[in-house]
DNA sequence: AGACCAAAGTGGTCTGACCGATTTGGTCTG
DNA sequence: CAGACCAAATCGGTCAGACCACTTTGGTCT
């Protein structure tokens, strides 16, 4: 991707976000392409680009008579990122579906790994998830999440499930970058944490892939759990901001 | 979807066909957008949208310079349907990895639905799935997918899963369109598939999400254990016509 | 209220132009 | 013969304008 985006990627973003954040109502027609090329300084052809992005995201319906918006779930996996990078706006308990599907997959990723894994794949995933552990002594979060990273493509290296691999695309990359953000630190038991990244790793190594499943989903449960008291903290906070109190 | 598919649409498809089948390896250039306006007997601007859907499914990187190919794994979740289409050219097991993560896709929506489901939703969940044994028994193979798309859309109502959703929509329908076509015949065990719908029906109806839930992945194993007899089949029907016999 | 119809407006497709960035191929040098 | 250099060719990005078939709109009539 070019450093500077292109003014077509510019209107892109911005109709995208209109749509995404229900400026529009579903059926309703966009501005004709005319319209929208006066709108942006641009030209019908530019437009087009624009109106065959969106379209190819699923969130408009292309037809003669006009541009309408369609119910975003029936979109892509991709408006996923957009949606959680409308941030304050975003569908309530979105983070919360995101962790629940993150753990199904992580869950059916490390037990087709472990059933595929030579040993030596088996020491290198159990090293992986001994750093994950350390970095949580170590209270190092960026470097909790490379970890975890370098687990994901371990895994993928190892089962090498195109589906996964294409799901974890639209979901990962956003995700990581939502939960990346300084915004974002949900209050999550790290003892807790560290116990069952303990009881993973312990599975991993006797090649137990259904308790390695099960380590997963208790993990991203935790993370769940974490995430709903943040929300309500940050709950709070936002009705502090409404009310003009620090 | 308009029924006369436009000529930007014809040419999408005949470019991600060739992208997906292999004919330019990952990294080379596509033909110019001048060229391809000649090949097609198009225009620059007619080819420059469909470079944008290509674009935005994530096969093909476009910069000044030039047009390149992305790996398919790369891609996002839509080109699944796609892959899926291309039948024997596709890549090996893909059908077993759908398999595998429909299977923990609907384990974690009917666990989800059950977990916030009312009685009133329990009672229309087991009705449909009772639907689905008699399929079985009437040998309704239109109807036991027309039942299985009811399910689903069912406890999608329930849990109102976004993510689930979304991913659904680039998994199922292309999927489904899969798998309903005549050369697909898997060879499933049909009393043991009736014995886990029995058991899911009676872990709905016991709320029990767990029990539910692994009903679900017994039921997708199932249907892969027969997937890996109906592939073991057409490899030997394939390597009869290649030697010419009938 | 419903039918009808002309006008206006919509997207689909096309031609041609210009510009900045990248690629290509030829030439020269060490 | 490899590497550097550079001009020409080619690439994509953006633009203006035209024409056509289809859809929408608004006025008129019954």
């Amino acid at each position: 991707m070019s450093a500077v985006p292109s003014k077509v990627e510019e209107i892109v973003c911005t109709l995208r976000t209109e749509i995404l954040s229900g400026q529009y109502r579903v059926g309703e027609r966009l501005p004709s392409e005319r319209d929208l090329a006066s709108r942006f300084e641009s030209n019908r052809g530019g437009i087009r680009e624009v109106i065959k992005k969106l379209e190819q995201l699923g969130i408009i319906e292309v037809t003669p008579g006009g541009v309408r918006v369609r119910p975003v779930e029936e979109a892509t996996l991709e408006v996923l990122g957009y949606l959680l990078e409308l941030g304050e706006i975003q569908k309530p308990d979105l983070f919360a579906q995101v962790l629940d599907v993150l753990g199904a997959m992580f869950s059916l990723s490390v037990r087709s790994a472990i059933d595929r894994a030579t040993d030596e794949d088996i020491s290198e995933i159990a090293t992986i998830i001994e750093g994950l552990i350390e970095s949580i002594t170590d209270d190092s979060v960026e470097k909790h999440h490379e970890l975890w990273m370098t687990l994901t493509e371990k895994m993928i290296a190892v089962h090498q499930n195109l589906v996964l691999k294409l799901i974890g695309n639209g979901l990962r990359t956003r995700f990581m970058a939502g939960i990346n953000s300084p915004d974002f630190e949900p209050v999550i038991d790290q003892e807790a944490v560290r116990q069952v990244l303990n009881d993973l790793k312990n599975a991993v190594e006797e090649k137990n892939s259904e308790l390695a499943g099960r380590a997963i989903i208790r993990h991203f449960d935790l993370m769940k759990s974490g995430l709903v008291d943040f929300s309500e903290q940050s709950a709070d906070t936002e009705s502090q901001r409404r009310t003009g109190h620090a």
